[in-house]
DNA sequence: CTAGGGTTAG
């Protein structure tokens, strides 16, 4: 057995019809925002109140459901406290918190004492949000709990019980919150309407939708009506819990059909919804609907509506909201502009995103934490060291200490450029200055580490993440996965894996992108048979006994004891190829959605295959599990003429939703595999489609083609594209300017950084078909000729031929042979 | 009951 033979059965998708909603034409390219584990979801309801949201051009097919990673647990912000409007507590009760924050108080002792003082629940609900605002959740409990034990009046007890339960859930302590509940039902005091929505509001915080959904469900069945407060919270619940728009139209349908009108906060709540499933066009509708009826906007409809723009690469669009902000007199805040100013970097509009920063600070916006984080990050993620420090010192001398995001971000920065002694000392001055180290951090270092090759370095910090108790997530583990197969590791990441699916974690479509990733790079790893059958073949029980030693651990000791484990040649590329079928498999066994960037890099990796058999084999096997997708890129790559290129447009528009990265990286994947494969016209109607649609900033003008954030295929296809443009130019008897250049950059956008491939690619092409470029002295990421030259060459007889590209196969069946011909033609 | 910041694939 020399590689694992992909089940032949097809599995349960159908090609004719993946969408169950009402898109014939619609392409299911699954976008690649938020990864989440997969789970099941009930069908759509039929009966949608919101059909004027959902029907519209909805992205819906972005969505596959599942929950998101911890990375939304973590960025919610715990302990804000509560802006309240009146207080109703007493001076009484001031003074006792007074007294029982002093040095050495005895809290029992403070209660007793102001006992005949405070005046009822109000002053002790005070008294304990106080508390527990300071995190000091005993005395807060205490507190909360004595307060219960002197009242009499059920309903009053029952409003301690509700306050008690939202504080709790405002601090992240769900756990404490769920007692505080049990108890107050078990007692009497807690089957109520304000009870409920606190404890839906506490999951809401901390993430947790499903249980959100299901304390919903016990509170319906036990009697009670859910108000406003309760729907909002619910819907809440969805966005931080990462639910599908699904879920929370439901919700929402349910709301209106119970006569509760949504107010601000549900739509609110609703656009934040979108923003974590990244559905740009339904949160527009959302913003309409929310005109339509006459419900005003505020700040947070604003940064929320921002946010999902800025999520899906919308930046312009993102400006315009600004503008129409200032114009209803609804003034950006840091929120705003951290937003914005992500979104800018995201989309590698750098100069607007620092411009912004200086359009805040005129304003008046001092920086916050949240700012300059994000400033530091986007210096610390380029490299800019000074800069990124010197933010840094800013920060401080406003009074704003480094935290772990801080640290994080510039210990990333470093390790990523491979300055490891700066790395080590940043790791000892966060801990010096009491900052605790979080899984991130850690998990930043090891794989710095790790794709440093410094093995031992990686064990170490390894074993300290274990002494602190920390939870490996999937993302921790992804990271590292991807780390070992970028270092060609794949076995061992095939351990990891394995690992990781023993403790219960399970893998994501990223995790299975990253290996996908690895296959693809046949010449320098090792891919051979044993560890893909492990790839496919885990089993979730446990096959190690496991002691007390870990296994990571172990597998990081024989990586250390190993060092350069890049040993035995793969048989071939070949099997790289149905190896990835056997991955798909995989991941279609566990429910794992494939999106746009497992696409990318399974036409990358064709691409790297010399077998067209193989490739178009490949493709069509994928045609099983989403015939729009693959069809697409088999159909193109087979030089099928009709239908197809309706179907690839279809695709283009869903593309266009992405961020310019993500798109970039399909066309060039696309481009780069036809290009390949001889299908070079084909790939010139595609890189021009990608050009059109303004995939690659600032690529063409007549005096300068700019290259560098292509691939070797679309750029060679772009370059003949060019040149038969400035064809035309001559050709219609006008000069063109006097110097021209193509600019292919330094090799830094490369699939395999520093290679140079994009610029030897071009090099290499420009000699074949003759056109008189040479490289510019001053700059060799640039090629250059006159404008004289030029059009001389482009006067030229045999030139016009050169340069029209064609393809080497067109229409279906015409070069099909062998093993791909017995294969039955699927419909389009 | 509502808004922004570090992490994984290309």
């Amino acid at each position: 057995m020399s590689f694992p033979t992909p089940p032949l059965q097809p599995p349960p998708p159908q090609p004719t019809s993946p969408h169950p909603r009402n898109h014939p034409h619609k392409v299911s390219l699954n976008r690649p925002t938020h990864p989440r584990h997969a789970t099941t979801h009930p069908p759509p309801s039929q009966n949608s109140s919101f059909l004027s949201l959902s029907s519209s051009r909805s992205d819906f097919s972005a969505d596959f459901s599942g929950r998101r990673s911890t990375r939304f647990v973590s960025k919610m912000h715990f302990n804000r406290p509560r802006v309240s409007g009146t207080s109703r507590h007493s001076s009484f009760a001031e003074q006792a918190l007074t007294e029982a924050s002093k040095n050495g108080a005895v809290l029992d002792q403070v209660l007793l004492t102001f006992e005949s003082k405070l005046l009822g629940s109000d002053d002790y609900t005070f008294l304990f949000r106080e508390l527990g605002n300071k995190g000091e959740w005993l005395a807060a409990m205490r507190c909360f709990e004595f307060a219960v034990r002197r009242e009499r009046r059920r309903n009053e007890q029952g409003k301690l019980a509700s306050s008690m339960i939202s504080i709790l859930g405002r601090s992240g302590k769900v756990e404490l919150a769920e007692k505080v509940f049990e108890t107050a039902v078990n007692e009497g005091y807690g089957n109520t309407v304000y009870a409920y929505s606190a404890l839906i509001g506490a999951y809401a915080k901390s993430g947790y939708c499903n249980e959100a959904i299901r304390v919903f469900e016990t509170m319906k069945d036990s009697g009670l009506k859910p108000n406003l407060v309760t729907y909002n919270a619910l819907i809440d619940a969805c966005g931080k819990g990462g639910a599908d728009f699904k879920r929370a139209s439901e919700i929402f349908d349910e709301m209106l059909r119970n006569g509760v009108q949504p107010d601000r906060i549900t739509f609110n709540s609703l656009l934040a919804v979108c923003s974590g499933a990244g559905l740009w066009e339904t949160a527009r509708g959302l913003f309409n609907e929310m005109v339509y009826r006459g419900i005003d906007q505020d700040i947070y409809t604003y940064n929320t509506f921002l946010d999902v723009a800025c999520n899906g690469g919308q930046v312009d669009v993102a400006f315009d909201i600004m503008s129409e902000m200032h114009a209803k007199n609804i003034l950006p805040n840091q929120v705003t502009y951290s937003t914005v100013i992500r979104g800018c970097a995201k989309a590698g509009r750098l100069d607007k995103a620092l411009s912004l920063f200086n359009e805040m600070k005129c304003a008046g916006i001092t920086l916050d934490r949240v700012s300059y984080n994000t400033l530091l990050a986007i210096y610390a993620s380029l490299g800019k060291f000074d800069e990124a420090l010197s933010v840094s010192r800013e920060m401080e001398s406003m009074g704003i200490k480094k935290d772990v995001v801080t640290y994080n971000a510039l210990l990333d920065g470093f390790g990523k450029q491979g300055r490891y002694a700066k790395v080590k000392q940043l790791f000892a001055e966060m801990k010096a200055e009491n900052l605790s180290p979080n899984l991130l951090t850690y998990s930043t270092l090891i794989s710095v580490y790790l794709k440093g090759g410094l093995y031992q370095d990686a064990v170490e910090v390894y074993k300290e993440f274990k002494r602190q108790g920390l939870k490996a997530d999937v993302v921790f583990y992804s990271k590292l996965i991807d780390a070992l197969c970028k270092k060609g590791l794949v076995e061992y990441s095939s351990l990891l894996l394995n690992e990781m699916t023993k403790e219960g974690i399970q893998p994501n479509v990223v995790t299975y992108n990253s290996i996908i990733n690895a296959f693809g790079e046949s010449t320098s790893n090792d891919c051979g048979s044993d560890n893909v059958t492990q790839i496919v073949s885990i089993v979730p029980e446990s096959k190690v006994v496991c002691t007390a030693e870990d296994n990571i651990i172990k597998i990081f000791e024989q990586l250390t004891a190993q060092k350069t484990a890049n040993g035995k040649k793969t048989n071939g590329e070949k099997q790289d190829l149905l190896c990835i079928l056997g991955v798909f498999h995989k991941m279609h066994e566990l429910q794992i959605k494939p999106n746009v960037v497992t696409f990318s890099a399974i036409l990358n990796a064709c691409s790297r295959c010399s077998s067209f058999d193989e490739a178009s084999l490949l493709l069509e096997e994928l045609r099983l599990f989403d015939n729009q997708v693959y069809g697409v890129a088999h159909g193109l790559l087979m030089g099928q003429q009709e239908g197809v290129w309706t179907q690839a447009l279809s695709l283009f528009n869903e593309v266009k939703q992405m961020d310019s990265s993500t798109a970039s990286a399909f066309y060039n994947a696309l481009t780069d595999m036809l290009w390949h494969f001889g299908q070079k016209q084909g790939a010139q109607l595609v890189v021009l489609e990608g050009k059109r649609r303004e995939v690659w900033e600032n690529t063409w003008s007549t005096s300068c083609l700019d290259l560098h954030l292509m691939s070797s295929g679309a750029a060679c296809a772009m370059v003949h594209a060019w040149l038969l443009s400035i064809r035309s130019i001559v050709y219609g008897g006008h000069e063109l300017p006097k110097i021209l250049s193509i600019l292919t950059g330094w090799g830094k956008h490369s699939k395999i950084t520093g290679d140079g491939a994009l610029k030897r690619a071009i090099e290499g092409l420009l000699t074949s078909i003759g056109a008189p470029f040479q490289i510019a002295k001053c700059n060799i990421g640039r090629f250059i000729s006159t404008g004289a030259v030029v059009a001389a060459w482009l006067r030229e007889s045999g030139t016009l031929e050169v340069l029209v590209l064609h393809n080497d196969r067109s229409h279906l069946g015409a070069t099909r042979f062998g093993q791909i011909s017995n294969l039955q033609p699927l419909p389009l």
